[in-house]
DNA sequence: TCGTGTGAAGCACTTCACAGCT
DNA sequence: AGCTGTGAAGTGCTTCACACGA
């Protein structure tokens, strides 16, 4: 199966099965089965051998998976073998909290620049990072950044978009609660809190 | 088709179409068309109108849907039509960030309660809110409260969503990077912003 | 014996296309 | 003429079940 399309919910998977993996090789864990990382993805084993051989049959009979060899797979797949320095962009509360979270290493993503418009927080210090002025989003292609996290409020999300694109950025994490208009190269994700905790009501 | 079980995939995205109508409803506008609504959503119009048919046919042809019907519908469907009560835990950067976003009352949550293990923290207000013991947790059962959102570490987010459980809540937001264990009638939806991360670079 | 790898079957969601109402 | 509502067809993901290898 190396050579077919891997299905959009597969990849979709891969973050989390990469988490567990890191995890897996943290305690010292050589091998794992589908059926025992069935309990720590909690995705079903059958699902899990079938996404697994989608990037090549590398299991071992009777045994099962080598994690150093998964982690390195999935890596490739999704691009996160190399570091990859990434733009936040708005210095409040919630970008201040999000350029403080430790599990963006896990990833290979790194935080190297913070962009702001408030004049008050424009070359004050978050970390080691001195936050710099939103017009300067434009030289983020000179400085091999295609990555972004955009909290601002929702008015300034498109504005923040539309520079980001024109700066060479490819992926755009949104934290802002509204859509935005970007061509077809760029690839948003949104994350809006209040939403995700809209669907909780219908399941409780 | 009023009586078929609505597909999994329609709920979800039943917050997105809602978050769009209560904008067109602020606009004053009354009617919505499949075609039009989806320049809003982003989802093709022939599934809007199948997700639309799942709760009860009352558009009005050659013309579209009610805006206020449709978030009528909608706030029904996910059981939003009151105001839900909802506790935070952890009153750390991230959780202050959340507290203080104000989307949350389109969906009609509103945080109520917030609590911390942090003695510094315990007794401050956040807003208009005062930090409480998280030992506190348990009288939430009392209070009217059973959606609640965990912004803790990693490492004390399972014994939070214990506690959690132990007051009757039914539904978690987790924003802690890791899975937790609760109960079948428990729905929990887990957010890790590096996770979402971790996807950009494979379309990019 | 245990666990992988995979064709085939099953299932669920999406898209189509058009009848029918306004 | 315009747009809804919906069976039917299409599509793609999930699950099954078992042959095969360690």
């Amino acid at each position: 199966m190396r050579y077919t399309k891997i299905p959009s919910e597969t990849i979709r998977r891969l973050p989390a099965y990469l988490r567990a993996l890191i995890f897996l090789d943290e305690k010292s864990r050589e091998y794992v089965s589908s059926k025992d990382f069935s309990e720590y993805v909690h995705v079903k084993s059958p699902q899990i051998r079938k996404d697994f051989s989608y990037f090549g049959a590398f299991g071992t009979k009777g045994v099962g998976y080598r994690i150093i060899t998964l982690i390195e797979q999935i890596k490739g797949i999704l691009k996160l073998e190399k570091v990859q320095k990434t733009a936040l962009i708005g210095a409040g509360k919630l970008g201040t909290a999000i350029s403080l979270y430790p599990g963006f290493k896990t990833y290979g993503f790194e935080i190297t620049a913070i962009f702001d418009n408030n004049n008050n927080k424009i070359g004050t210090r978050i970390g080691e990072i001195v936050v710099e002025d939103c017009w300067n989003i434009a030289t983020l292609s000179d400085r091999d950044i295609r990555v972004a996290i955009v909290a601002v409020p929702a008015q300034s999300a498109q504005e923040t978009a539309d520079k980001l694109v024109g700066a060479g950025v490819n992926g755009i994490l949104n934290l802002s609660p509204c859509y935005l208009a970007v061509p077809k190269r760029v690839k948003v994700t949104t994350i809006d809190i209040a939403m995700e905790l809209g669907i909780l009501p219908y399941y409780a």
